[in-house]
DNA sequence: ATGAAAGCGCTAACAA
DNA sequence: TTGTTAGCGCTTTCAT
């Protein structure tokens, strides 16, 4: 179907030089900006270019070598706010580079992500960031191997091979507890993310120092897993409550499980934060629309997106430059769900 | 800089055709699911094929007349909860049928959107699903000339030559403006959304229908024009709670608004539902974390998004069928934020 | 049932 | 500074 329209309506560069009157090499260096092409005649190829409403053929230009401008994201799901804030602050800076976006869910290729990622790496994008939880080390592999630039966002990886992108995910948590120890707190619970997971196991031991570095007790009691999900922390909360020593605080490792767990403590028919304090992790949109809002370590993840974009495009106008890290700092933002203690 | 490692690493079709002992042509059929290829042949290439890990090159394939499977979106901006909801619904659909997803926003191209669209509908997309909120005339005819595959997500473009997926928005409005009624309000504030949109319209319209059915008077200084967001709902329940005749219960056009609405509400020294109840419109994942809890008009988001993605893919694999418009029923989702007057 | 060859729109040597 | 030409990986006639 689309291949007959083409002909009818959509002028190519060919169509672009038969109008200027020059070779079509001659249209592709000036659209490509290429440096040493007369004034006037790149003038009259604009020109052209212009009153034919020229638009270049992305597949037609990567498949012949150039670039396809088209940068690909691979995130797990949509399905958590977190990774729509990333997903805005890369679109946001992308479109001042003049990439196009496209988006990969990871959860439709359980197994073959591999496959998927070679796919995707195969000239249909120029570069790729990775959201994705979990060290896909199989494909970060192969991706550096052929050396395909690409960024990860929030990933522990040491290796100093891939440029990474994340917070200060121990130091957020030790200073959100020292936040609460502040308040007057003394029984702290925490509500862990899923600890597969670096960023969780960051913000566990960050609560841990924070709690040991004030003289108090860590009990093991105090701490309960979860997953990062509302379900999880609503689980986890219910735990917290039923002990004999209840907390008088709760610290969520992120903002969807303190949701849940908000809810568990109302549902215990308790007010927040009253009876209880309770401090989250993200400031994802909805922390500041809960009631009460909700208290939070801020994670910029608007912009990590920007700077994950930033770097990938550096990679790809210059493949040489090293891999970096950049580690952006969270930030405690204080609303209306914790208090001092009674 | 990509060009090189291709050759080194990613097999093509002549590969897998060296591999398998067959020109490359065959290996094409094979690939395409052509019907008259020996059975033993198939075999072989498919087994040549899996060995080298051969994946297509999408671009090529396209270019060379072929399908992209790719389709795109193109949405306003992710930052409404709204679309994120949406597009949430196409990717699963589109899981299914291989296809992958452009992601396209507009803000980035402000009023040559015209421009952008052909460069999206030049090949690299297989069809499109648009999810701008205003009508995208312009476009939207060079779609329809060309007979691109698209459809519409929430657009009132009665002319039925777009497919169209939307939503009942007046019985929505309607449904929530009864229920109150049903509550025992008579005196109830309405919040629009920004009327150049039709389904901001179209709630409204379905509010004073319910009042002028329950022989309740319109009150035009209870309908307070606002834009679905946020801030605007805020200020729109400012004005509505300044009355002499202060509402009992206020109808936000959407989720977003009400939620500015609550804050406006909580702001007065009024609580919710005791003094006042609330309902919002589109039930965006936030609803159910707000508390209280907000009692909302559903909108099948993610449905809405599966099933233009299932339209969409049916145009493409069926070029002459005629356009069709789908509309989701709306349903009235009870939860906190509503009880009757005092 | 399979192979050979043209060409999709473009970039990038190589000439001129 | 510009034109000519050879592909990029693939689909699709047209032969065989």
């Amino acid at each position: 179907m689309a291949k007959d329209e083409k002909k009818y309506s959509i002028p190519t560069i060919v169509d672009v030089a038969r109008e200027s009157g020059v070779s079509y090499s001659t249209v592709s260096r000036v659209l490509n900006g290429y440096e040493f092409v007369r004034t006037s005649t790149r003038e009259k190829v604009l020109h052209a270019a212009e009153k034919l409403g020229y638009v270049p053929n992305r597949q037609a230009r990567s498949l012949a070598g150039g670039r396809s401008n088209v940068i690909g994201i691979l995130v797990p799901g949509l399905d958590n706010g977190y990774i729509g804030e990333i997903v805005r602050g890369i679109d946001e800076d992308l479109a001042k580079s003049n990439y196009d976006l496209m988006l990969y869910t990871t959860h439709r290729h359980e197994g073959k992500e591999s496959r998927y990622v070679t796919s995707i790496t195969n000239g249909l994008t120029d570069g790729l960031i990775l959201v994705v939880p979990l060290i896909p080390t199989a494909y970060v592999e192969a991706l550096r191997q052929r050396n395909f630039p690409y960024v990860l966002i929030d990933q522990s990886d040491m290796s100093d091979k891939s440029s990474i992108v994340d917070a200060t995910n121990w130091q957020g948590a030790y200073d959100g507890t020292r936040y609460l120890i502040q308040l007057g707190h003394r029984r702290i619970g925490f509500i862990t993310g899923l600890l597969d997971l670096a960023s969780a196991v960051d913000r566990l031991e960050g609560y841990k120092a924070a709690l040991s570095d004030h003289d108090l007790p860590l009990q093991p009691e105090w701490v309960v897993e979860a997953d990062f999900w509302q379900a999880g922390g609503y689980q986890a909360a219910q735990a917290l409550l039923a002990l004999p020593q209840r907390p008088t605080a709760i610290f969520a490792s992120n903002d969807l499980s303190a949701f849940g767990a908000m809810e568990a403590i109302r549902d215990c028919g308790l007010r927040i934060p009253e009876d209880l304090s309770i401090i989250g992790f993200d400031d994802i949109p909805q922390a500041a629309i809960a009631y009460p809002k909700l208290t939070t370590i801020r994670q910029p993840l608007a912009q990590m997106g920007r700077v994950a974009a930033q770097m990938l495009v550096e990679h790809i106008e210059n493949p040489d430059r090293p891999a970096r890290r950049v580690t952006l700092a969270t930030q405690v933002v204080i609303r209306d769900s914790c208090q001092p203690p009674r």
